[in-house]
DNA sequence: ATGGTAGAAACTCTA
């Protein structure tokens, strides 16, 4: 079984390149984040005739979240039970026996900002339930961009993104309060080579400069990192013309 | 010192 996590950044723009995506990995699920798509605008047919079922939670302009699978979604959920918020950043659906929760977590701006703050409250929120949703369902894997770069290997120049928000001690320490739940970063389970990031700001040539960093993340319950043989970044559609700013991460899992 | 780019949508905001 195949797993992916891809911010698109405007499923709109980029859907010929996901379409052509899926035929190159044929995954069996996708989670694709800023989709900026209301849910009437959604493409369900082409992504139907691609031999993908959907469910998603949209809005105009920005965020949205979505799940692409072969099998049909069971038990959608959207958002985070008890936390309010406006903006469509959770979308669950169980596949296969397995519990996959897409999540775009909050960018935060700047350290400091209000939108800094609405993260680091967000990320407890999602702590919080994803440790109930653990009791639920031990298969449970956690896919998205998650904002933060986890470790100094994670950035590709540690000193100077010390302190900036995706890389601030506090966003980090949520992340590991995240795992501490019993999740695992499945890129971290297997050797890989370094300076592997799964986003490059679209300014200053970053990706061409390998100013990068990975803030998309695939995590894995103890039952799933068990089955799983592999974690990959594939950059190859961060090369094309018009690219997300972001590359998809893909996992295996046996039987 | 605070621009650089991309996307959506409206002439600015978010990332």
């Amino acid at each position: 079984m195949r797993l992916a996590t891809w911010n698109v950044n405007s499923l709109k723009v980029r859907l010929p390149q996901l379409l052509a995506w899926l035929v190159r990995h044929h995954p069996d699920v996708v989670c694709l984040q800023e989709t900026k798509l209301e849910d009437a605008a959604f493409p369900r047919d082409d992504l139907a005739k691609a031999g993908y079922a959907a469910c998603f939670a949209g809005q105009k302009t920005y965020n949205g979240v979505a799940i692409l699978s072969r099998a049909a979604p069971q038990e959608v959920s959207v958002g985070i039970p008890g936390f309010q918020d406006e903006q469509k950043r959770v979308i669950a659906a169980t596949l296969d026996g397995i519990r996959v929760v897409c999540v775009y977590v909050p960018n935060g701006q700047s350290v400091g900002s209000d939108k800094y703050d609405y993260k680091l409250r967000w990320l407890e929120a999602l702590t919080a339930w994803l440790k109930e949703e653990l009791e639920r369902h031990p298969q449970l894997a956690v896919l998205g961009d998650y904002n933060v770069a986890p470790e100094e290997a994670d950035v590709h120049d540690p000193k100077q993104w010390e302190g900036q928000v995706l890389f601030s001690g506090p966003e980090r320490e949520a992340f590991q309060r995240l795992l501490s739940i019993g999740l695992k970063d499945s890129f971290r389970l297997f050797p890989q080579p370094e300076k592997s990031f799964t986003w490059w700001d679209y300014r200053m040539n970053a990706f061409k400069r390998g100013m990068g960093l990975r803030i998309d993340h695939i995590l894995l319950s103890e039952a799933l990192a068990r089955r799983c043989t592999r974690c990959v970044i594939d950059v190859e559609p961060r090369r094309e013309a018009r690219p997300s700013d972001h590359a998809p991460v893909i996992v295996e899992l046996k039987p």
